[in-house]
DNA sequence: ACAAGCTGTCATAGGCTCGTAACATTGCAC
DNA sequence: GTGCAATGTTACGAGCCTATGACAGCTTGT
């Protein structure tokens, strides 16, 4: 099945660069040369993923990767950022903005691919039926459920998608901010705390199951979902 | 350790300007007026990476790139294409060829050994997924971890940045000072004698596994560290 | 309208890290 | 071997970060 990637540059190029190497590796490709026209092709179809430059005309990258997180249709498409070198440093930037990836300019195309598929399969629990499993908790996306071996647990809304999220992100770690542009969508203004009290009741929710360690704190950086200890 | 790079370009004045750049840069040059040369300069010594000229008389820098890919012995150098403005175009073709980059006329020296460094370092295993791994150590980045063999490393804030500072940079003295400025960022003030103890600290938290000695003294130096004993 | 379930915020408690100072050891020059 | 300088160790109080329980406002279902 064939993954449909946008492709969201100015620099005409590049971008026929990219959408060649895209096509040549069995991906179809969507091309928008600002954040309107992306907006406009998010929402005729939307992609698998998408590549987003940092430096666009009018509306940047940065702020278009945020509107997309706050709009319902698009917030849980995986980005990956194309940004120059010397930008670096505002990686963070990006990645408080809910930002899945980074690739930098200059960059060779089995790079950018081999990125594409580590977030894509990063986010997708791999095949696609909506079903992810990690160690013993297994959580169906379509019936909206939730697993500790058989048994089904009972699990708010809310709750439901940070599992759901760290389910499908698993082993690497989140920013309080990340995880609120993630999970609460970035349109809504929270307290940065109040992801700790999500994290403690996702943690107490596990308890019976034993399972609450995987959820782990990371001091000074935020929260890892991961199978091992 | 220098790294070779072949400069293979048919105009005397850019071949010298680029090698006397690149020597200042710490790297050793080889040079080639054309195709037949070049091939001879690598039979005879394998560059670390080459730069190719688009325009070449006789062979085409775009035929020699894709007879390079079908040798054995010159598959994995990896080669960065010098064009002149208005030849972007032909990018693609040049991607199907197995090109790594392109750098168009006329470029600074500066942007161009940027983009060697680039590629080196990409063709040397840092495949920008954030991990580094040296002897038994390993280090996840994005999952912000540490592991030895397969287990986990309990490890704290700043053991963690500079362990992966020294991971990063290993095989290498740095003085207090340097490590101060590196690991804790040079805007804030503290006694250089607190290096060691967090050079303790690390030691600790690494004898479980006995890798303690990676991290070594050097007297009246600083701190180096070392896969090797 | 009422009950039950959720949510975001706060205040407080609890732990963990960090930078220093003080003391112990080691290495080196003479 | 002596003595000085550099490094290793340990202990500790302050400060920062997280965990936790309580609470009032809301939404949903009855």
């Amino acid at each position: 099945m064939h993954k449909r990637i946008l492709i969201v540059e100015d620099e005409a190029s590049i971008r026929d660069m990219v959408a060649f190497a895209l096509r040549k590796a069995g991906m179809d490709t969507a091309q928008a040369a600002d954040a309107r026209t992306a907006q406009m092709s998010i929402a005729e179809q939307v992609p698998d993923l998408i590549l987003l430059d940092w430096m666009l005309p009018g509306t940047s990258g940065l702020d278009l990767a945020r509107r997309l997180r706050k709009e319902e249709l698009s917030r849980e498409i995986p980005i990956i950022m194309l940004t120059a070198r010397g930008e670096e440093m505002d990686r963070v930037n990006g990645l408080e903005a809910g930002v899945d990836d980074y690739v930098v300019k200059p960059f060779s195309t089995r790079e950018l691919i081999a990125r594409i598929k580590a977030v894509l399969r990063r986010s997708q629990g791999d095949d696609g039926s909506g079903m992810v499993e990690l160690g013993r908790l297994r959580i169906d996306g379509p019936a909206h459920r939730v697993f500790a071996g058989d048994e089904p647990v009972p699990i708010g809304p809310t709750e439901y998608r940070l599992l759901y999220f760290f389910m499908t992100h698993p082993e690497r770690v989140y920013s309080r901010a990340q995880l609120l542009d993630h999970v609460w969508g970035g349109s809504v203004y929270v307290e940065e705390r109040t992801v700790d009290v999500h994290i403690r009741r996702l943690r107490k929710t596990l308890e019976p199951w034993k399972l609450e360690d995987m959820v782990q704190t990371v001091r000074g950086a935020g929260y890892r979902f991961s199978a091992s200890p």
